[in-house]
RNA sequence: GUGACUGUAGCUCAGCUGGUAGAGCCCUGGACUGUGACUCCGGUGGUCGCGGGUUCGAACCCCGUCAGUCACCCCA
């Protein structure tokens, strides 16, 4: 029989790494605590309908990256590509929205059937941040500082860029599609294989084009910004005004368009150069229409999200992963003193709850458990021995070269052990 | 979905133009240190991703398939 393996596209998360995600996420609740935000979860899987009709049609999360399936009851689900639709219904569904503000936050795994490659998957982990019933450039640019907050908190600030772009309103954005579709119809015979494709279902997207020649023909393509209205211009200038007050860096990139039709007006992305073709990190933007889309009272909200893998994979590159917190004692325990060690652990453990104590399990000789002892990082090792039971007393050995040895009494033991522990 | 490269012990890899598989690390037993490290001796562990084919004979050649990596596409 075949090896049973994981899914493509998902991954193992393995106690190597692990520490740099609670690390990494430990540090998103900081922030989003520090701004105010409160936490809401909704489930993995939605009625499929739900993306549809929230990210769109024709958009290619929708035509080909989802894993959609019909349950027992003829429902068609999906698993959740995003997390702001699922959100959206969520607070909507229970009246969190109708004429109220929310500064919510969610985390958890997103699922798009793509092929696999460096800082994508096709399960990850995003952190994501909605504002509701905010209609001001003042929320956009506190969205925006509360994720560069995070940056300055896991150090990878220096390492990211922040791109801007107003994209206006879909009635603009349309009138601007077919500009620019004339437009490009008239150079038809420069056009590439795949802005082709896109010319009448999603001219937009040809504007991020990564090809040499389309960027050099679209720089005398009509301009999105001469098709946007004076209010969302004037919109987008308060919030450059707020991001300069803030001292938060920015370039305005007109091409940036996001893959996702819900967003109106602003709309911004976290760009780094450390990751190699993913280098999106984090985007987002005002979405004031969705909540209608999905059958709510109108509801202005904005909102962002952020690959926890891709942040992970920056934290690694850029040599910023955490500390791991070490194991702070070892109990070495010969053969036949396994009930003196338990009780030893226990006291201990009870004595100082927040230290790590790993008792020695399984037998083997002393030296091999003090091995163990050492390549595991402890800081301290205690070592049992029956003669010295008898006589009440434990030895304490540090673990590095040099280190103190003492013999301590077991009434006396927890004391001690815990002041050397605690002075670092 | 497309393309390129890769797939040999738990890990990192070697294996010359095809002749029945090796090293280091790890783990482990012992010697030696009262209690790790360095040194010495010994040991466990591989259907060479999987399935076909060519051949007297394939880890090495061919085809297929699966997986990994990176890129395109797209996005977090």
């Amino acid at each position: 029989m075949a090896k049973l393996q994981a899914i493509r596209g998902m991954n193992d998360i393995l106690p190597a790494q692990t520490s740099t995600w609670q690390a990494l996420e430990a540090a998103f609740h900081r922030v989003v605590n520090r701004f105010g935000y409160q936490e809401i979860r909704f489930p993995v899987l939605e009625q499929t309908q739900l993306f549809k009709r929230s990210i769109g049609e024709v958009t290619d999360i929708v035509e080909k990256e989802m894993y959609s399936f019909d349950d027992r009851n003829g429902d068609n689900l999906s698993l959740r590509p995003e997390g702001t639709a699922g959100c959206v219904r969520a607070a909507d569904q229970h009246g969190l929205l109708y004429n109220q503000q929310q500064r919510l936050w969610y985390q958890g795994p997103m699922f798009r059937h793509e092929r696999p490659q460096k800082g994508r998957y096709r399960q990850f982990q995003q952190f994501g941040v909605e504002a509701f019933g905010m209609s001001g450039p003042d929320i956009d640019a506190e969205l925006i500082q509360l994720s560069a907050d995070l940056w300055r908190e896991l150090d990878i600030a220096e390492a990211l860029v922040l791109q801007i772009n107003n994209i206006g309103a879909s009635a603009e954005r349309k009138a601007f599609g077919a500009a620019l579709t004339a437009y490009l119809e008239a150079h038809s015979e420069r056009l590439d294989d795949d802005a082709r494709n896109r010319l009448y279902s999603n001219p937009l997207r040809i504007l991020d084009s990564k090809n040499p020649d389309m960027q050099a023909l679209l720089a005398e393509a009509p301009v999105l910004a001469d098709y946007v209205s004076e209010e969302s211009v004037s919109h987008f200038e308060e919030l450059k005004a707020l991001l300069s007050n803030a001292g938060v860096a920015f370039e305005v990139n007109p091409r940036l368009v996001r893959g996702l039709d819900y967003y109106n007006n602003c709309v911004f992305e976290w760009v780094t150069d450390s990751l190699g073709a993913q280098g999106t990190v984090c985007g987002g933007g005002r979405y004031d229409g969705l909540v209608e889309q999905l059958g709510g009272k109108p509801t202005v909200a904005a909102g962002f999200a952020m690959g926890a893998e891709r942040l992970v994979l920056m934290l690694e590159t850029l040599d910023k992963v955490p500390q791991q917190v070490p194991t702070s004692l070892y109990i070495v325990v010969p053969n036949g003193l396994a009930k003196e060690a338990q009780s030893l652990a226990a006291t201990l453990r009870g004595e100082m709850p927040e230290q790590r104590i790993i008792s020695h399990c399984g037998g083997g000789k002393p030296a091999s458990q003090l091995k163990r002892a050492f390549s595991l990082g402890a800081r301290y090792a205690i070592l049992l021995d029956s003669e010295g039971l008898d006589q009440g007393v434990v030895r304490l050995r540090e673990l590095k070269d040099g280190g103190e040895e003492a013999t301590l009494t077991l009434d006396e033991a927890p004391v001690q052990i815990a002041q050397r522990l605690l002075r670092a």
